[in-house]
DNA sequence: TTGAAAGCGATACCAA
DNA sequence: TTGGTATCGCTTTCAA
């Protein structure tokens, strides 16, 4: 069975197509005899316009690309399914993309998307150079960065304030009484935990309590990795009290690390993470973490991306929301601070 | 800038737009030379065929459906960039739609899809009626189901074989010694959750062991809806001394409920939970679980989607996989038995 | 082998 | 108000 074309329409209602198309966009003149007789016509004949049609001519596909480093990872399983959610709520739907960081990918995936011509890109992994290009290459998508500094490219950007989230998970810490602090981060690829570090530190020096370059480890994202990163601190001769991880996912590491090794969380060493996943609801201890917030940017994002594109508004924005501190029960006093009241 | 079209690339070769077509699609005749000489201009041109129009001419949108109850659920997640990955190999990419198992928007979503002629739908979410209706209404899209059962809709399925997934659990379970035992599941509508159950309460009778109705709970999925059940389960006079839950968020919920009457796990009580996901890493004690072997589940589902409806070919095949319990810390043998050797 | 021309299913302009 | 028709970019006969 064929699909019921605008033609099929037209010629059942005995009117033309043009008519048909009229009273599907709600635009020209169409008498309202006409039109609820075409629109009886439509319903009768359980009419769907093709979107690949309407895209040829010119008209949105009504279809956005997400690209992210992995949606199966929790932090970006969660994103995605935001995004799923407001751009239906807008009549998209979105192709979402995991690049795993790697170039090839990535370029690869913006040529794809291109070529389907989707209405807008919602960017929220590093591009490096080729993908950069690839967006830029030919005709541009409307872009927008989210949980991520706007690299070298030039689009609007709605992210976290990674370094208040860094400062706000120091300054907790420091209230608590650490003095001795290290980090758990990811590569230098991925700006976020950049700045997530570096407002830890600013925070701790504003304390006077530096943070020496070996106290922070990279890691690779995974819970496998903050465990070794975090077993490494852990055996140390000076151990730290705390831990800053730059994600949930290291952050469970480091518990699991701190479990191998007999040290008690919260009781001989803090951990704080970073996203609220679900993953630092169902930790034990649960995970006090830094939440970002991801409605708001997520609809921020859309909002950006989805204005038609005015005239004169071609000013680049970047929005910072702000996170915040979800308190649970990996942190409390270092053991020290314990005995002197 | 305006995309480069066959017509740019035709006119630069001195060719005509039937030639570039040929070349493109590797068919008909075209003199070595000349398909050299269009190569090269479609290079230098940074020529790309648009999907959409050739879409519009009946050929495939290379884009493809995937329906989940959530992707932001760990489950699904992983689901979802196995089946990204799978596709993008083949050249596919893959629109995730989240349906909450909410008939109004399951329909929305088959709809809209169908408007964008995806070439099939990967289903992993019960349809109800509306979807189903939705799925057979005009012409009907190839669809293949993924770790449900096949409802009552005529199509390929791929599925875990829940039933012995829930039997392993069982008889890991007795094999500790358990004699008293629950289990969470999830509502009706899921249809793995409840072959789950059957199995596991089948493997039980067979050793005499009787699992009464009560002592099955219904939960949401969620970590929460975990806690709660298990906690009422917890507070019973003759309380259970194992638990199998129907799928991982349940089984991290049961654990923070045991955590929380002060129950250990698994010295006084064993977590069996279902699907292996990150969760299971990640709490402590860390999961014993029933794996489903995704990767070959999609890989599965796409051959049988993507394969060239046949003429023959028309049999209706339905795919079981085995399950894998993956033990880890949270079961062991109950209390009483370790007093009698 | 090559190319002219007829669609595919919509939109949009312009006459009537 | 209506409807005829060109057009979007590509595939596919069918003649040449």
């Amino acid at each position: 069975m064929k699909e019921t074309t605008i033609y099929d329409v037209a010629k059942e209602a005995g009117v033309s197509i043009a008519s048909v198309s009229n009273v599907i966009n709600g635009k020209g003149k169409v008498s309202a005899k006409k039109r609820e007789e075409i629109r009886e016509v439509m319903e009768r004949l359980n009419y769907r316009p093709s979107v690949i049609a309407s895209a040829l001519m010119g008209k949105r596909t009504y279809t956005l690309g997400l690209l992210v480093p992995d949606v199966a990872n929790p932090f970006f399983a969660e994103i995605a399914r935001t995004v799923e959610d407001r751009a239906h709520q807008e009549g998209y739907s979105v192709i979402a993309c995991s690049t795993d960081n790697k170039e090839e990918r990535i370029e690869r995936y913006i040529r794809l998307l291109k070529r389907k011509r989707v209405d807008g890109l919602i960017i929220g992994t590093g591009l490096g150079e080729a993908g950069s290009q690839a967006l830029q290459a030919e005709k541009a998508v409307p872009v927008v960065l989210i949980a991520r500094g706007s690299d070298e490219l030039s689009a609007h950007s709605v992210l976290t304030d990674d370094r208040a989230g860094g400062a706000a998970a120091a300054r907790h810490l420091l209230g608590l009484g650490h003095r001795r602090l290290a980090v758990l981060a990811e590569g230098a690829q991925v700006t976020s935990s950049a700045d997530r570090v570096r407002g830890f530190r600013a925070a701790l020096s504003e304390a006077g309590v530096t943070l020496a370059e070996d106290d922070v480890l990279i890691c690779e994202t995974s819970v496998a990795a903050g465990e070794r990163a975090a077993g490494e601190l852990l055996r140390r001769a000076e151990r730290p009290t705390a831990l800053f991880c730059c994600n949930d996912m290291l952050a469970a590491g480091a518990l699991r690390a701190a479990k191998r090794s007999g040290i008690r969380v919260p009781g001989e060493l803090s951990v704080v993470g970073f996203d609220n996943t679900v993953l630092a609801e169902v930790t034990d201890p649960a995970l006090t973490t830094i939440a970002q917030p991801l409605d708001g940017i997520v609809d921020q994002a859309l909002e950006l991306l989805l204005a038609e594109p005015e005239a004169g508004a071609a000013e680049l924005r970047r929005v910072v929301m702000a996170p915040e501190l979800i308190v649970r029960e990996s942190t409390a006093p270092p053991p020290a601070a314990k005995s002197q009241p």
